[in-house]
DNA sequence: CTTAGAATGACAACCCTC
DNA sequence: GAGGGTTGTCATTCTAAG
């Protein structure tokens, strides 16, 4: 048994791929051969045991991004006789969604798959929704057949959402959609220099400042707002562009830098609510829903806009200036239902999801788009992967499902 | 103390040519 | 297939000002 210890401890490893802060901070859902052999290797053999996991899962088929990003269908190319059969232990009481970046580093999707009941991602791209692309992976248990989208309809052009930039946009510069929005915006110094490099010409610049121009404009979505003159979008701006009403992050004592951080780790509601449509002719009287990693509500939105009663809402957000947003929201929308909020996921234990399945008879629906600080691609420093700090949270959405799945299946 | 501004690449995926 | 060029990405951290 020890002389095959190692390879073992790969196979099982592999199996719960890179598992290692669940191991370190859960004492669930591990084998206890994985959890042993594990917790009683050193602090190098651990980082090579997690290394060769790794490099074992690169070099097996991985997860590919479809070409074009439309998932199951887009409302302009709705793929009407597509059926996709789910795997028995996926299928509800309850139903969930979970989201989060499409560009994730190599194996993560196939391991977020692997916990997730072995459900085929689906890929969106929110530029078939919106005038800004947002590519996402979204892995969820609901219908596809039947979808609709969210009346009126967004603007789907840069010229449609921002009729006065049209005046000041250059032939030259041939964007027709926005980049993904992002937490952090261009400076104003870069805005300035690329007036002054535009200044010096009458017409046309020549075509190394054009591209430079353009490229910079890409990078950071800027828009024009005069001659000669780009800027990055305005937050209420931003909100419109992703679905949520008109000044959903302001006022409350949040700053400006916020309210960007805050939608820009935030759902596209359009798409989101493509996806969820389907559950209004399921649940009439409205649902029970358990949100987790809420953020500014981008669910809770989509679900009001879609007529779906939102009759218990259990949110759990970090994020004190977020939980504030939502409440506030809430309260203006006139919810009849009841908003119960927690901060943290990894408290959020087996006797508290029974206290509360207890309390409200059970869940309908399970959100969440777990932290991707980790994953995404315009991170410098910490690009570490599902086991990065935030990102290893993951973890916590799959066990609480699973929790909710469990209680809910001894209730019947 | 809070806030805003600015600087800071790596890494896939894709396209093209050879 | 190999190799080079192009494009795009739910971010972090330091600094300075208020």
């Amino acid at each position: 048994m020890e002389r095959c210890g190692q390879e073992a401890s790969i196979l099982v490893l592999t199996d719960f791929i890179c598992a290692a802060q669940v191991a370190r901070e859960q004492d669930c859902y591990l084998p206890e051969e994985t959890k042993r052999i594990y917790n009683g290797s050193n602090p190098m053999k651990k980082r090579k045991l997690i290394e060769m996991c790794k490099k074992k899962v690169g070099a097996e088929d991985t997860i590919r991004l479809p070409n074009p990003m439309i998932g199951f269908g887009v409302p302009s190319q709705p793929l009407e006789d597509f059926r996709r059969s789910l795997p028995e232990a996926a299928k509800g009481p309850p139903y969930f969604y979970y989201e989060n970046v499409a560009l994730a580093p190599k194996g993560v999707w196939d391991t977020i798959s692997r916990f997730l009941y072995e459900i085929e991602p689906e890929f969106v791209d929110s530029k078939y929704f919106s005038a800004t692309a947002r590519k996402r992976g979204y892995v969820h248990n609901l219908p596809i057949k039947n979808r609709f989208p969210l009346i009126p309809l967004p603007p789907l052009t840069i010229h449609q959402a921002f009729p006065l930039t049209r005046k000041w946009w250059p032939a030259w510069d041939p964007r027709d959609k926005l980049n993904c929005i992002q937490t952090a915006i261009g400076s104003a110094k870069l805005t300035e220099r690329i007036r002054s490099a535009l200044e010096r010409y009458d017409n046309d610049p020549p075509e190394s400042v054009q591209k430079f121009v353009i490229e910079q404009c890409r990078k950071w979505n800027l828009v024009w707002v005069g001659r000669n003159k780009v800027a990055p979008l305005e937050p209420d701006e931003v909100e419109m562009l992703l679905g949520f009403p008109k000044n959903h992050t302001r006022g409350g004592g949040i700053s400006r830098t916020d309210r960007y951080k805050s939608l820009g780790n935030s759902f596209q509601v359009d798409t989101v609510a493509y996806h969820l449509s389907v559950l209004k002719d399921i649940f009439p009287n409205g649902i029970n829903m358990l949100s987790l990693f809420s953020g500014i509500g981008g669910a809770e939105v989509a679900l009001h806009r879609l007529g779906i009663k939102l009759k218990n809402v259990v949110s759990i957000e970090k994020s004190k200036v977020n939980r504030d947003i939502v409440r506030s929201w809430w309260e203006q929308t006139n919810q009849t239902g009841n908003l119960i909020d927690f901060d943290d996921v990894q408290q959020f234990d087996v006797d508290r999801v029974v206290q509360i399945i207890n309390n409200i008879g059970g869940f309908d629906l399970v959100v969440g788009g777990s932290p991707c600080n980790n994953l995404a691609g315009s991170n410098r420093v910490s690009r570490d992967g599902l086991e990065g700090k935030e990102s290893a949270l993951f973890y916590d959405y799959f066990r609480i499902l699973d929790l909710v799945k469990c209680v809910m299946r001894s209730r019947e």
